[in-house]
DNA sequence: CTGATCTGTAAGAATTTGGTAAGAAACGCG
DNA sequence: CGCGTTTCTTACCAAATTCTTACAGATCAG
């Protein structure tokens, strides 16, 4: 899941992205409303993390301002006011949920995917299956024909991704970003080097294979 | 605790009964109205999770049905519909909470852990067990393959919490919440060596490690 | 007050991982 | 069939992560 984080204190920041990704998240940082509007506007993200108070330009105000233009991502504020009266405000100007600080962090993931759920189901699923082969994202576990196949963070992620979009063709550049988080050409083969490693595990010791080619497009997962 | 799924969807029944058993509770299943009407009546569970939709008696029926008998057992309905309306029906019918699919485990754990706490507050955990080892919260003590561990506090409560996850993967982000109550990134290797000094206790003499390290994500404690 | 125990820090070791590059293989087209 | 192109595989190395150990401050019981 892709999630800007909108806050200006580093430290906070720094470890609401630790966090998420490590539970498999992307997130991204802006340290000022202005710079938040703008790459909240450019990349579609799944999810805003937005503190009220900002650099710049206020969290409500930057809200507003994407909900006038139609933008619906859903937003979950975070601020050191818990009074009622600017939780509606809150809510009010847009946002989706609201978390007072001090807060869990567990707390904040929780409600993160939750909105991100609401949006697209599919987002946050935790069970994954094509074929006879299954993932578990919150054992990060991988099953074929009931088999358990260990797998690297990045062929995790890949595989995954793959699983997301099962039927689908693939392309590298969709890999790049969304596995890699690379927004350019690296001009090297790394795709290809992890595509082969799990293929090594996945389809080698069985006898019908998951993981095509699909030359000149890309790669396309299937049964 | 004893739990009663009432789910006709088999994956999504054997996946809950799955985690709930991993999380130290047993869990029965039963796959359509009548028979979970007929297991409802007779077993005396701690906590009834109900779906909506069933064959042969829809959820809602069932649960009237029950509370026209006086029977008193918690219910979480589980629902595909998200609407305001659908909500309150449930509600009225007699339900206690009310999750819509799809959810996420963990939210329907702790639910289920809340309303049976909330009908009997002594229910809590008081005995943990995954693989051959076993934890009693209330004597403190620790034993693995009927051996005592000695275990200080802090990796007490370390074990504690990767027990009450067991076969998900538990974040260092969350263990310095839960076991450390830091909200904040400590910038050294605590947990490390916490779960190093852990680990020479509850693995070191045994052939079977029950405490995996994920790479990139956390740990992961597993028969 | 004192000794024992517990917890956290730091540093270096060990391990794992991911990326690069080079050559092999497969593919498609004329 | 043969050639250019794309894709696959393998080996290697640098970087990042995790593990272990030793030590010192803190805490607690007696």
């Amino acid at each position: 899941m892709r999630i800007l984080i909108i806050e200006d204190d580093l430290e906070a920041a720094h470890y609401l992205r630790k966090g998420l990704s490590e539970s498999g998240h992307v997130a991204d940082h802006a340290s000022d409303g202005e710079m938040g509007l703008e790459m909240a506007r450019t990349a579609g993200y799944d999810v805003l993390v937005v503190d009220r108070m900002l650099p710049r330009m206020d969290g409500l105000t930057l809200v507003q301002t994407l909900r006038s233009e139609g933008e619906k991502v859903p937003v979950v504020f975070l601020s050191a006011l818990g009074e009622v009266d600017h939780r509606i405000e809150g809510l009010k100007a847009g946002g989706d949920d609201y978390l007072t600080k001090p807060y869990a962090f567990a707390e904040l993931l929780a409600r993160v995917e939750a909105q991100a759920r609401r949006r697209d189901p599919d987002a946050v699923q935790t069970h994954l299956k094509v074929g006879d082969m299954e993932m578990d994202l919150l054992a990060r576990t991988v099953k074929r024909a009931g088999q358990n196949i260990l797998l690297q963070p990045r062929e995790f992620r890949l595989l995954e991704f793959l699983m997301k979009h099962a039927g689908q063709v693939v392309t590298r550049t969709m890999l790049l970003e969304k596995v890699w988080d690379y927004h350019f050409d690296p001009q090297t083969n790394v795709i290809d080097v992890h595509v082969s490693r799990l293929r090594s595990k996945i389809d080698k010791e069985f006898d019908r294979p998951l993981l095509h080619t699909v030359r000149g497009a890309g790669y396309r997962l299937q049964a």
